[in-house]
RNA sequence: GGUGAGGUGGCAGAGCGGCUAUGCGUUCGCCUGCAGAGCGAAUCUAUAGGGGUUCGAAUCCCUUCCUCACCUCCA
């Protein structure tokens, strides 16, 4: 077994990760105050084919993924629409999941929400200040950046720097601008008895206490969008080192932004497309390939005309695994063997260096280029089939791509119906054979006519194609 | 202004010192009752500009130009 490597953003190098044991991992997930878009989803797609791809070697991966339930613009939205705050976050966690389990999204182990960790934060938080890196205020607690030695370590900021950029808003109540809330003070719900006053927790302070809590104080992987690596996650290593002393993440996993012609795509340009919507319109399978075409830490141009192509990808891999699953006959088995075993090594070996997705398929659509030929050269037997099935199923389990299985009733159905289609066919009673070909793509199969035979797929039907 | 990541064929996108991926597209074939898909061939020998280093550079060094992200909430 190789042995992955992950470029690591503090440390600004690639690094091993170690076989042994559990992989653990945490991603930053969403706030949940609106729809998702497809940004985010890039995102959680890296970090879900990652995790598949760790688990397919075999691995132990233990996945955790924050919702972040309380905040500002949760509670603003509350205010709009005249509900609770917990209205809003409950209401966009279930969409959540409803977008997120169409794009064939395995479940974390664990989704940890901010407001069922209250308390650990507050523990957290009074450690914090009894080691003399907080204070309370008079709107809160906060971290006292300067008492935080090697803050801007993982952006590479100088405190300088960060004090020269007029960006900070100015806080009187603050020792120093660049102190962030670890709790602020509030009256209004949400809040929660804090030994300081009631209050809600600050943003950053949530994923410290929940990565401690389940994966304990020097885990593998932690990850999540570049516009997270500040203030976020250096908030974050500020706060967790600071209480344990310990190095926090041994690997912070970065992924690139998704941008809209060339620029980002978030909430405050209005230029997103919701996963919705692009999953209406393109399917899983399609967002899946497109999403992984490029290497995870570039950014990443929507564009409907590369998702376009990607129908084209799909329908070769759906024709590949058509052909392979009807194969019949018997035959020699060695040049597909040495193919075989060509595409897991380069499958394998992209994916183990910097989890280079692009190689990866690559040395996926070969294969499929590979079998479409020999199946075109009417040379695709059970026993090559045999082989090659299994293989391509796993690349598939990995790649979170989903094709539709066939039953044996429905096989049999089906070829009863073409064998029926072709007697007509024979006898140039073409109209008759037209109809059993609507009747079969009723139940959702396609024909294809070669030579001497029939192929059918199950063709995934595309929303943007009809 | 600071920091980081980049600029590769018509497009997307790997490679990161020699073997010049891969996919899409386009053109022409094969197949074919129709249909669609598939296959084959051709097209494209590309590496932002300018200097170096080297027997040899897209890959290393210098320099110029350009793009994006972060420095505020953000995946």
């Amino acid at each position: 077994m190789q042995i992955l490597r992950i470029f690591d953003t503090l440390t600004e190098k690639e690094k091993e990760i170690e076989v042994s044991g559990t992989i653990r991992m945490y991603v930053c997930g969403v706030t949940v105050y609106d729809e998702s878009h497809i940004g985010h989803a890039r995102t959680i797609i890296v970090f879900d084919t990652l995790r598949r791809f760790l688990e397919s070697q075999g691995r132990k991966v233990q996945f955790i993924q924050n919702f972040t339930d309380v905040d500002d613009k949760i509670i603003n939205r509350a205010k709009q629409e005249n509900a609770t705050a917990s209205d809003i976050s409950s209401k966009y966690i279930s969409h959540y999941f409803d977008d997120f389990d169409r794009l064939n999204i395995k479940r974390a182990d664990i989704h940890p929400k901010a407001t069922e960790h209250i308390n650990d934060m507050i523990n957290l938080i009074k450690d914090l200040i009894d080691k003399g890196y907080a204070y309370v205020s008079k709107n809160g607690v906060y971290f006292s950046v300067g008492k935080f030695k090697e803050y801007g370590k993982l952006s590479k900021k100088k405190i300088d720097d960060l004090l020269s950029g007029a960006r900070i808003e100015v806080d009187e109540t603050k020792n120093d601008p660049l102190d962030f809330a670890l709790w602020k003070f509030s009256d209004e719900e949400p809040k929660w008895p804090g030994p300081w006053g009631d209050g809600r927790p600050g943003w950053h302070i949530e994923c410290s206490a929940m990565s401690l809590k389940y994966l304990g104080e020097n885990f593998e992987i932690h990850g999540g969008g570049r516009d997270l690596i500040f203030p976020h996650h250096e908030n974050e290593i500020a706060q967790s080192e600071s209480h344990t002393g310990k190095q926090f993440a041994k690997i912070w996993m970065h992924v690139g932004m998704m941008t809209i012609n060339g620029e980002k795509m978030s909430k405050s340009l209005g230029n997103i497309k919701s996963v919705k919507y692009v999953l209406d319109h393109w399917g899983p399978n399609i967002i899946r390939l497109f999403c992984l075409s490029g290497h995870y830490s570039k950014p990443i141009d929507y564009s409907e005309e590369l998702l376009r192509e990607n129908i084209a990808k799909w329908r070769q891999v759906e024709n590949c695994y058509f052909e392979l699953i009807l194969a019949e006959g018997q035959g020699q088995t060695d040049e597909v063997q040495k193919i075989i075993s060509e595409t897991k090594k380069e499958f394998d070996e992209g994916l183990e260096s910097d989890f280079n997705t692009p190689m990866a398929l690559s040395a996926f659509f070969k294969l499929v280029k590979e079998i479409n030929r020999i199946a075109a050269a009417e040379m695709l037997t059970q026993s090559i089939s045999k082989i090659v099935v299994p293989e391509v199923e796993k690349i598939f389990e990995t790649l979170g791509l989903k094709i539709p299985k066939i039953s044996e009733d429905e096989k049999s159905t089906i070829t009863e119906l073409i064998r029926k289609r072709n007697m007509f066919r024979e006898q140039k009673q073409y109209q008759e054979a037209d109809k059993i070909r609507k009747q079969i793509s009723e139940i959702g199969i396609t024909l294809i006519d070669h030579k001497n035979r029939t192929l059918w797929m199950k063709q995934e039907k595309i929303g943007i194609e009809s």
